[in-house]
DNA sequence: CATGAATGAGACTTCATTCAT
DNA sequence: AATGAATGAAGTCTCATTCAT
């Protein structure tokens, strides 16, 4: 019986090594191609699998990125999900989001950016677009309901104040995580961290002013 | 000569004629089905052409969308860059950019959106889309260096706030006006002047902050 | 005008000029290979056309062989209806049909095996399977009922005996037409008028009896 | 010696198990798909055994058809063969046949039409189904003989007429037997016996005939 | 013997592009 | 210039078969 699940253990374990595999090599194959241009063949390549095993673990390219999403979806969460202490400054709390964006970001940018690609040509994937970007601006409007019930930005739509947000961060991140976004064009060295102290000021900023403030 | 003239018009005119009609065909296929679905005998169907009459004035697919960009750029151009009078208020000017840039993706959303994709797959257009951002990032910095000048958003690097800002209304736009954005998501009727009221004033926010101001 | 009709004409010849091609070329394969192991490629190969100028027929091989098919019908329905004159004996009758379905079958075998191929694993086709059968049965039908109304073959199910009839004509020319049926095992020459002969003799004799008529 | 014996017995035992087991699943499944839809990997996985061990029995999927039309033949054989008084009356006789051979179409249908399936696409499976159909012509012309001393069916080749009479009742019985044959057609609820009474009346009538009956 | 992951040949299908009319 | 049939490269996917465990 130990025999039997030793080999049981084993075979499991080659099987999702296989798929690993897979999958690493088709986050660089994304990376590197996109979505539309990463090819079936090209990924198992990259894996250094027969196009065949590819189809033992997934059915197409989509539920392929699907899997990669879910993951991309979990890893956002674990970054920003637990320690959102509603407690905190609004503010503050929203530099902490910010900064855990960025960092999933960094890690899972090429899956993000498929999904948006795949986004753009596929309902199921807009789908999923939809439902991630809703996450993140419900998390964000809270923030907003209570910045506002400090005075802050009277008299914008907390959901549409958010979304704003969230499209700041998201297409920033995604001009400067993804290929030679606009870092290339700056031509300057700026790093990482310059990079999202000041994101974080300016989404602090879109939404702590007032209106009676004096020029 | 007369004639000679004469003819020489109306063959230009009857060529722009059909040219013309393929590029509105194509604006709608894009509009309709994105870049990449869009097929060259789906837009000559919808010009009421022969494929064949396509590579008559394209060579393929690329060329056609380099056509339209242009376009799009031009457009863009007319209603944000030339009589952005500096001398006004920097803050009323952004706003006055913003509503440019709402109105003209407005407009030519579809060809905009289509040239994004093609950038995330094509290297020649991810080229001609850092162009047309460096434009937009250019004329914010402008903008964001006068109200430092007066006092605000100190310590951040005029290119990247500016980076920021365009971001955040490409995407802004993005989002509300290409198919099913987030307004689904809000579920609820909300007007195009609310959206681009809201947008401006966190665009302006968002830069019109001191370090100094208490919470 | 008479040349833009001419050029229509020419264009439409040599658009129907293909498409014969490659159904002819259909039915050759079909004829040698059989409809499962006939391929697309072959088929194309044998009309001497590229893969692609099939499908700019056909949309793939059942849609190809629902032409034919149709073909087929006609053919037998061409050969079968017109003269059957209700007015004749019953059994003269049945010998004319009987005769005109050998035809049908000795010029379309393949399509008409093809067709029931198909049937076996296709639900689409085992409905045209059933429709052509049917149309068989209703004629046959009523053969048979005029002659229980001359006391022959009493206490029968019309519509029974009719498939039946039916059965035995189409697979007995199925056995005979189609490659090496049984008259390999025969191993004599007997040419087709003995055949149909024959089978014709035995229809006949299936229905013409008397349940008095002494041993 | 006991042991080493018991120890074959068990393996042989166990073999035979699991090779029955594959068996008995692929008689449903090619009774669900059809011989050409039906994979082996479905065949294996109905059997509840792995694909692996499918090879372990069987070559492949012809092989497998091969065993399982062995046991067809036989049970036809055992059905209809060996104790077919030729002493009785020749029509009596060929009652006895079509019900026999109608009660193994009932049981084995599957498999026969997996081999005339086969026989469409596969050389020696053609040749087995001449075989199997060889087998029933030499059967059915010995009673025609016999009718034709007795100075029925004068004129026409005993060898002809028999394959009239298989094909009759082979036919009658795919039709009826397997998925939706007439029997949807007459829309009507036909039980089994009627069925076989109706063939067998015709099978007789068929050559139970003289040339000088008058109409 | 049993297992089932890995393999890759082979079939299908699409669509940009050409070219003869 | 206009046309649209013809083309075939390229990608997707299936499934019989092998082989290491």
């Amino acid at each position: 019986m130990a025999i039997e699940q030793a080999g049981r253990f084993r075979e499991s374990t080659k099987r999702s090594k296989t798929e690993a595999a897979i999958k690493a090599a088709a986050r660089r194959v994304l990376a590197r191609d996109g979505y539309h241009n990463a090819k079936i063949s090209d990924i198992a390549e990259e894996a250094g699998k027969a196009i065949g095993s590819f189809y033992q673990y997934f059915r197409n390219k989509e539920e392929l990125l699907l899997a990669l999403a879910e993951e991309f979806r979990i890893a956002v969460q674990d970054n920003i999900g637990a320690p959102s202490g509603i407690e905190l400054d609004p503010f503050d709390n929203l530099r902490g989001v910010v900064r855990a964006f960025w960092r999933a970001y960094r890690e899972h940018g090429a899956v993000a950016v498929a999904v948006f690609q795949a986004a753009m040509v596929n309902e199921s994937f807009a789908d999923m677009w939809r439902q991630i970007r809703a996450q993140g601006i419900r998390i964000a409007s809270l923030r907003i309901r209570l910045a506002q019930r400090r005075g802050y930005c009277q008299g914008v739509d907390p959901e549409v104040a958010s979304s704003v947000l969230c499209s700041m961060v998201e297409f920033s991140c995604y001009n400067w995580v993804v290929a030679n976004g606009d870092l290339e064009l700056l031509n300057r060295n700026i790093d990482d961290s310059e990079l999202v102290e000041t994101l974080t000021k300016m989404v602090v900023g879109a939404i702590r002013w007032r209106e009676d403030a004096g020029h």
